[in-house]
DNA sequence: AGCACGCCGACT
DNA sequence: GTCGGCGTGCTC
């Protein structure tokens, strides 16, 4: 009986986005497997279209519906590259995030397996001696881009209309293994004797060829081996023409950690919490309980350490275990500690990395020779088979939600596989996100606290400086006077410093430098952003607009103006103060080459600089014990952005920030600046206090509406015409309002804040919810019915729980 | 996405 | 009269 091929094709459109039926050929039948890469016809042409395969069924009636279906034309891979685990997965989360299925297959696998199209003429029938080398060269085929090129494009499309040429598509992939050539000795060690002694005494080279062969008592060896030993492949092949070895060719991985060593570390002790966490994660990981735990540990509580020792009970069991960091590149010292722990069992998966060694490295966990997987967001979707355990660090980063389309939250992603493979998914934060710490509030999670550091250092001590003081007295530099005079006395006790300054997003908003005050919507309570195009004031969230106001509003002052400063100002300024200081700095200049981050921390951690100056990069997990003293230079920048989530980012920030300070013996110290020192996310963050900070803010989103007490949805449209984007951004809202209950907001449509890119305008629509049961699929309904718009050049886009509005 | 079918304007 | 414009609809 024929075997029939459920098949999601590589054509992202809405109409396409569901199997498609294909007959499997006979010859394929013992090898397809569900989870496989196709080369497919499709459409009039039967144009070549690479497929996934996520179902195999038997052919039960002759051709039910009257659909003729089509042959799978080839495999494009010996084994499968989604687990029907993946398969599931890619299937909710297309739905979930309103993007298509394959795209959701290919963001789960390595780049190099993404289809590569290529169309070509083929001579099917007798062409003339003109055509044949003028237009072919002497071939018998020629890529479209090469006709296109000599211009030859016109005369082609006219002989595949006379039959002459057929056009063909051609699916292929990027994928590529790394090769290196070894040498297998062919004879036993007495047969190697006898040469040697029926050898010449005058070839000198051969006797050695032949002394090593023996020596391998018939292992292989790389050439480069034996390059080493100063025998050439001249050499060699010498030994292969006369039957004493061959040359064979050998996959390898391309091993980015090659040249680094790891010194082996073993399990430390647990203090009381971590004990009484790492048991709780236990239990659960034995029982196979896909519990989720919100492990929130202050900086330097020693979260990797529960982490590492829970991953090794998983590996115990045979398990797999799979670690997301926000960026690996700004943490070598977290890779350095797994690599430590585990070795060779550890996969990194990177935006660091070539798309060579990631697929190398994604390959390790397919085949099941790595079990612990440390990567950023997408390893999310790492193919790991068994999985024990699932962990998110610092969970409250942004970076864990995709910005593009599928725009997937990696958190969401791993509490699904947790359920999958009913183990325990772990949320590590010093500074939860509300979202995470409200579900734990409400049981949805276990909490589980870590509120001492593991080397009983107690956390910094953080001092504020009032800037407008600071102006008052005459100082209007950058660096207030007790920052200089703590940056001086680092440098005069050979301690170290790290200093931020905090540029989260940079919007421009603007800020009275004389009493710190913000401007803000009077309707949202968030900041509004200056907008130097239309000379106005404006709220992203309702479109509220209106002057920018040259006196402050609240003490009447006239220096109210554009607050922003970048770090090579910044640098300059602090080499000028202190010219004695060996700076480092590291922001988005100074770190674009590869590996740039790795040196740049590694030649602070060798104290090749007293002061490490940096934006946001600089707060994440490191570990640095010379640093005694954090710096923040401006606390405000974030705190000004139009975003209700301001104060949270800010209270994360300067607390993580200031965890770099006092993690070895001395004792730590911060100075953060500030024109707005007694704002309670600073005030907080000053006393180290989450959970005076977490009930204030939940407090302010109850009373505002936001989230987690709400969710969130955004609707966005644009057009190259701005009445056009307008009318139909309304239109759309008025097809999606009534299922909407009567608690929900509807916030816009609003221009979008920058409301005009690549000459088309943005418009958008926010919509606040606590339960909507039709609401989804009405969204889904608004995207189905508006195909034909959307092909006119009307772009529609959903974002399901957004975490900016800009 | 890409290809065919189909119904209106300027041409051998 | 036709060649070809791209609007519309479908792809196992």
């Amino acid at each position: 009986m024929p075997l029939l091929a459920e098949i999601i094709v590589d054509v992202p459109t809405l109409q396409t986005n569901k199997p498609f039926t294909y007959i499997v050929p006979e010859e394929l039948e013992p090898i397809i497997t569900v989870g496989m890469r196709v080369v497919v016809p499709f459409g009039k042409g039967s144009r070549k279209v690479q497929g996934f395969v996520v179902d195999i069924k038997p052919q039960k009636f002759p051709m039910d519906n009257g659909i003729e279906w089509k042959r799978i034309s080839s495999l494009m891979d010996p084994l499968p590259v989604l687990t029907e685990e993946l398969i599931k997965l890619g299937k909710d989360l297309s739905h979930k995030t309103f993007s298509f299925q394959v795209k959701m297959y290919q963001t789960m696998l390595p780049a190099v397996l993404r289809a590569k199209y290529n169309k070509k003429f083929i001579i099917s029938d007798e062409v003339s001696e003109d055509v044949l080398w003028n237009v072919f060269k002497g071939r018998n085929e020629i890529s479209w881009d090469e006709a296109e090129e000599s211009g030859k494009l016109k005369q082609l499309i006219e002989l595949n209309k006379e039959e002459k040429v057929q056009i063909e598509y051609e699916v292929t992939d990027k994928k590529t293994s790394k090769k290196v050539r070894i040498v297998r000795p062919l004879l036993s060690f007495e047969q190697y004797e006898e040469v040697i002694e029926d050898l010449p005494s005058n070839a000198k080279k051969q006797k050695l060829l032949v002394s090593f062969l023996q020596q391998l008592e018939g292992k292989t060896a790389s050439i480069e081996t034996f390059k080493e030993q100063s025998i050439s492949t001249q050499n060699i092949n010498t030994g292969v023409d006369k039957g004493w070895c061959k040359i064979e060719e050998k996959e390898v991985y391309r091993d980015p950690f090659s040249d680094t060593v790891f010194e082996p570390t073993v399990a430390l002790d647990l203090t009381a919490e971590q004990s009484h966490a790492f048991n709780q994660i236990n239990q659960a990981i034995q029982d196979k309980r896909s519990e989720v735990f919100l492990l929130k540990g202050i900086t330097g509580s020693g979260k990797t350490e529960v982490y590492l020792q829970a991953i090794a009970e998983v590996l115990d069991k045979g398990l797999g275990a799979l670690m997301l960091v926000p960026e690996i590149a700004l943490t070598p010292q977290m890779v350095h500690r797994f690599k430590s722990r585990f070795g060779e069992n550890v996969a990194v998966l990177h935006s660091g990395l070539s798309e060579g060694e990631k697929y190398d490295e994604w390959r390790k966990i397919e085949k099941e020779e790595a079990k612990v997987v440390v990567g950023a967001r997408s390893s999310i979707f790492a193919p790991l088979k068994n999985i024990g355990i699932i962990i998110i660090d610092e969970e409250h980063e942004t970076t864990y939600k995709q910005e593009e389309f599928p725009k997937y939250h990696a958190r969401d992603v791993a509490i699904w596989r947790g359920q999958y493979h009913k183990c325990p998914v772990v949320l590590g934060s010093a500074t939860p996100s509300l979202e995470s710490r409200a579900r734990a509030t409400k049981q949805v999670y276990t909490l589980l606290e870590l509120s001492k550091r593991a080397n009983n250092q107690s956390l910094p001590h953080v001092r504020l400086v009032d800037m407008r003081e600071e102006a008052k007295t005459g100082n209007h530099s950058t660096f207030s006077s007790l920052l200089k005079e703590e940056l001086e006395k680092r440098l005069a006790l050979n301690e170290q410093s790290v200093l931020l300054l905090n540029r989260r997003g940079y919007s421009s908003f603007v800020l009275c430098r004389d009493c710190g005050f913000v401007l803000e919507c009077p309707n949202c309570d968030i900041s509004q952003t200056l907008h130097m195009d239309t000379k106005t004031m404006k709220c992203h969230y309702c479109g509220h607009e209106e002057g920018i106001p040259s006196i402050c509003p609240s003490c009447t002052s006239r220096s109210i103006r554009y607050y922003g400063t970048g770090t090579q100002k910044v640098e300059e300024e602090l080499q000028a103060l202190i010219p004695s200081a060996r700076i480092i700095r590291m922001d988005v200049d100074t770190t674009r080459k590869k590996g740039a981050h790795e040196r740049l921390f590694h030649s602070f951690e060798k104290r090749e600089a007293d002061i490490l100056l940096g934006t946001q990069m600089i707060a994440k997990g490191l570990d640095f014990p010379n640093v005694t003293l954090v710096g923040v230079i401006n606390a405000d920048t974030s705190l000004g952005l139009p975003d209700f989530r301001s104060a949270e980012k800010t209270f994360q920030l300067l607390t993580q920030v200031s965890g770099r300070s006092g993690r070895g013996e001395k004792k730590g110290e911060v100075v953060i600046q500030s024109y707005n020192p007694e704002h309670y996310a600073i005030q907080y963050a000053k006393k180290h206090d989450y959970d005076a900070f977490y009930k204030r803010e939940m407090h302010l989103r109850h009373l505002s509406e936001y989230s987690p007490y709400y969710f969130l949805i955004k609707l966005s449209v644009s057009h190259t015409n701005e009445m056009t984007a307008a009318k139909k951004i309304a239109e759309y809202l008025e097809f999606i309002k009534p299922v909407l209950s009567k608690q929900a907001i509807v916030l816009g449509p609003t221009p979008r804040s920058i409301a005009r890119t690549h000459n088309r305008y943005h418009f958008q629509v926010m919509i606040k919810y606590k339960r909507e049961v039709e609401l989804e699929q009405r969204l889904h309904e608004l995207l189905q019915s508006t195909q034909k718009e959307q092909a006119k050049g009307l772009y529609i886009s959903i974002d399901y729980q957004p975490l900016d509005f800009i």
